[in-house]
DNA sequence: GTCTATATATGGATAGAC
DNA sequence: GTCTATCCATATATAGAC
């Protein structure tokens, strides 16, 4: 028998989210957690005895949703290459899904690393993705078909094409008003994608 | 007759950057500026009527040591990848001496991208930059010496490789001691100059 | 479990003496 | 210009009825 009415709890959790997503931990209010949740201030210290305890959990789980399907293709049977690309794609649309969680994410990373820290074992799947990746990428630079980068730093530099747009997101949409530049953003967004693969597939195949 | 000692409103200032950047515009306190700048509360209002007045003006000048001393190299006359790599190694060595202050300027922009856009005329300079560095890029192309992409996504996809890692330099300081491996932040950082400039250059050239 | 009412603390801002 | 003392609004948190 299933439960089909979403608990309280939940709803608060849900609520709190989304609060805490678009004002930070220091700009959110418990009363406007409350409001969204339609409950009273009383029922998030029932659940959750503080602010503090309240916001952790919404940090481990803003930090999951962060971890995307990305581990199946990682571990996929395509070439290196075809499971970059894949990564390119499916990570920047999931970020641009909602980018105020990556901007979060980020906020409060800058404000708190040890925190972060503290979570890190949330990552096993980033430690072994990354480990899996990265062995196939030297793979095919034993094999000569591909230029050599120090591995750490390469990943640094696909996370790079692959977050700072959907991070800045806001601030391009400002920039291109002021610049005069009417883009469709969609296209706009789906045109990233294929040149940030382009300038891989540039910068890795000899 | 020059005036060596820094006036009062100097010291708040400069006090107030730097607890801005570390706490954000919700994160900060009055009472932590006054106490930094080793005045009282009433100071503040005395030459800053309000939180966020003196939030304003430091936000401008945040943007301000933003900009670096890149225009001059984007407007010099060496080849178009020289230039390019100098920009490279020039905006990350700035942005890493600060890293708080890169992390600060995006924090409050994903907060509040209007009030950024309202200081878009501060980014006259970066708009010329902008075009002029692109220009010659295109004339490259055109020659077929270089790889065409779209120009405004080649920039995003610079500012990306620049931008991310001091934007995230402390997941990955916390990232690197889980997974055990120990690097001198200094080296770690030039190598990182070093394969940027190298994959830009792979995917650029013909 | 859910509510109302309230305690307690803290932060931004002001009044007014010097 | 600089200080002390204080006001007032608001935020988190709790007590206690239902």
């Amino acid at each position: 028998m299933t439960q089909n009415k979403v608990s309280t709890e939940e709803i608060i959790k849900n609520a709190a989210m989304e609060v805490f997503v678009e004002d930070g931990f220091d700009g959110a209010r418990m009363q406007k957690i409350a409001d969204k949740a339609q409950v009273n201030k009383a029922m998030l210290h029932y659940y959750f005895s503080s602010k503090e305890v309240l916001f952790e959990k919404i940090l481990i789980e803003a930090c999951g949703e962060m971890l995307p399907e990305l581990t199946a293709i990682i571990k996929g049977e395509q070439a290196f290459i075809d499971k970059l690309k894949a990564f390119v794609r499916i990570h920047i649309r999931q970020q641009l899904k909602n980018p105020k969680l990556v901007s979060f994410i980020f906020r409060e990373l800058n404000k708190n690393p040890e925190r972060m820290a503290s979570q890190l074992n949330n990552l096993e799947v980033m430690k072994t993705a990354y480990t899996d990746f990265m062995n196939s990428y030297k793979l095919e630079v034993e094999a000569g078909k591909m230029h050599a980068y120090s591995p750490a730093h390469l990943f640094i530099m696909i996370q790079g094409l692959v977050d700072y747009y959907p991070l800045s997101k806001p601030f391009y949409c400002a920039f291109m008003k002021y610049m005069d530049e009417a883009v469709e953003e969609l296209t706009f967004e789906e045109k990233l994608i294929d040149q940030t693969c382009l300038l891989l597939e540039n910068a890795l195949k000899k």
